[in-house]
DNA sequence: CTGATACATTGAAACTGTTCCATCTGTTCC
DNA sequence: GGAACAGATGGAACAGTTTCAATGTATCAG
């Protein structure tokens, strides 16, 4: 195994500046350090799996950038409590970081890492983070990514949850209830996940020669203010639709939440389809129909891997793990029928009934026959 | 500062059976690690703080029993957000941890914690493991309870939330708008938190008078299930209430969505008073008004104090946090005055007009003028 | 009972990584 | 021009962990 006397010996300095370096101690030159670096990359030193100092037992729960707040009905909380049991098999402990929070100038990732002494990561990548794991998985540092995925030639770890093949059903669901205005309201942040369901979506429109109307689609925060909100601007618009698809929990919450404040009632008025993380589903009135993924599953199965790789470093069978597992469609009781009479509800709870020309009669009526 | 040399010398032994000793390796003999336990102990020793290794910026939350589940709309979640952002200020890191799981026979917990090389510790207790915060206590490794009290005397530092007065006004609140029978679901789990707010409820029924009807006192689960529950068996029942008030979020999730299927009207035909401990009760149809805690808060302050201490050992205004927040109370939607006619609501959603004798006459339709 | 074998226990020594302290160097400020 | 200072570095001391060999003890076949 490497060590920093190999080092200093290589980088033509002191073990006392290599540990230094590899420290981010103020009062090195940063040539020294850049120096240091490339030398403990080309023999592959870590801190971590270093034999007389003990290996770690820590795996980190790694957000690219910020932590994201365990929120109510969230993802984050339900992955987390799944890697707290997946790690017990083999009783490592988590670490939750902040990776940009502590990264020194010229730092890499996997170096942040391993001054920390973790001995692996789960990441969570966003839009503008998906790099940060290609940059890992060229290093000795085992990682996986949570919820994202990645091209099987890019050597990155990952399990995700499909969820474009059961947004399409969902819609087709919708679909073959009769409905032909469909709404979706997706997450603003266009990260993987997000835009497979919005994939799904155009996907069942465009197989029932549905052509997409882009003032049915529109990103939203995923939060319950963010799907009332759009209940609002939808339900008041002049021509309605008479159903939406939301692709996060929280924002189905605010939408359910909103169309009991303005009497729209679901699924008489308005259908909807939610998606789910966990339980979500099953505590609102109506329990909504719902895309479900399940996160505390991937979380768990993350740690499990992770664990059980740096416990059998030997084992070619858990040298990779790139995975797509598949949601399900949930149906409860937030989707039916189209109403026969298309009405506008206001801002403040009034019905205007939608008249003639701004339906699209043949269908309503007989396809939900 | 102690280190393993003068443990060895002190204890008759090697260093490295004192090593081996401390980090729980096996084929050390009981006795001889009872010995360098107690050697370790006599000469104040510390991992996490020696000087030569590197002083640990990682704190834990440690959980004294099971790590519990950060859960939907809970408090964990709320809580570890707070910690994390709180962790900032110093840049520590955070480590989820379970104290039981990990623990060796005849380790003591603190002795556990320097061994994973945490500098700090934000505990979570429960009713059977009230002691670990004691023990903790004790040793020179910094710990706060978050939403837990001691006496000022035990040298446990804490930081709760009070609840047992706005508990008492919740109470008031609904006999003010003129109700008598009041019921309550409070968590099964005798906690301080829930033994306070069950507390409140006897104060405010014994300040105006009403004698505590037992049947009207409920143990339940903090879920949905256990909400929806008890709302089905006391609007079942041959005299039920005309108010509740349920002492966690979730419950009251579950109560609301079981009104809204039996056709129970909130607040017309019963008040509901629940508990929040972030902004559950916004996401509800209708909001209900709650006893409101802000866990994300307890978690930031937890934090912040802890890793303020441990930046600055010396600084006498750190050396004890004892804290009690007040909870708040917030008036929603939920609470009303009681209905002129008594109904009782069987699972089925049939409802039955209570008679004559069941119903308390002078109080429900005088105080409601 | 005896000898062989296996295993638990232990300490000395080797080893890894971190920090203290002295030194060297270049810069700034009178 | 020299004193003062700060940055950068290496040697040495140090803290803690693990390897390896030695020792003692239990077990078991004959």
């Amino acid at each position: 195994m490497s060590n920093v006397r190999q080092i200093a010996s290589k980088a033509g300095v002191s073990i006392a500046t290599v540990s230094r370096s590899l420290n981010n101690h103020p009062n090195v030159d940063p040539a020294t350090r850049q120096r240091v670096f490339e030398a403990a990359a080309s023999v592959g030193y870590s801190k971590a799996n270093s034999l007389r100092t003990g290996a770690s037992t820590v795996i980190a729960l790694a957000y690219a950038g910020d932590v994201v707040r365990a929120d109510y009905g969230g993802f984050e909380s339900a992955m987390l409590a799944g890697i707290l049991r997946g790690v017990n098999e083999r009783r490592f402990d988590v670490c939750v970081l902040s990776l940009h929070r502590d990264l020194a100038p010229g730092e890499s990732y996997a170096r942040l890492l391993d001054r920390k002494k973790i001995a692996g990561t789960i990441l969570r990548v966003f839009e503008d983070s998906r790099h940060v794991a290609e940059q890992l998985a060229g290093t000795g540092l085992p990682s996986v990514v949570v919820a994202d995925r990645y091209a099987p030639t890019s050597g990155v770890n990952y399990i995700c949850c499909e969820s474009r093949i059961d947004s399409r059903r969902a819609v087709q669901h919708l679909i073959d209830l009769g409905h032909r205005r469909i709404a979706l309201g997706v997450h603003s942040v266009r990260d993987t996940d997000h835009v497979d369901r919005r994939n799904g979506y155009e996907d069942a429109l465009r197989e029932n020669a549905i052509p997409l109307d882009h003032s049915l689609v529109s990103e939203i925060v995923a939060s319950p203010e963010g799907g009332a909100g759009l209940i609002t601007r939808l339900m008041s618009s002049s021509e309605p639709p008479t159903a939406v698809y939301f692709t996060d929990p929280m924002a189905t919450i605010g939408a359910l939440r909103r169309c009991l404040e303005l009497g729209i009632r679901v699924p008489q008025d308005l259908s909807i389809v939610g998606f789910d993380d966990s339980d979500t589903r099953r505590h609102t009135f109506p329990s909504f129909t719902a895309v479900v993924q399940d996160a505390e599953m991937l979380g768990f199965e993350a740690a499990r891997w992770l664990t059980r790789r740096l416990a059998n470093p030997g084992d070619g069978a858990l040298q990779t793990l790139q995975v797509a597992r598949q949601t399900r469609l949930e149906i409860n009781q937030t989707t039916g029928r189209p109403p026969k009479e298309m009405c506008r509800v206001l801002p403040d709870g009034t019905r205007v009934l939608v008249s003639g020309p701004q339906l699209v009669p043949g269908f309503v009526q007989d396809q939900g026959k």
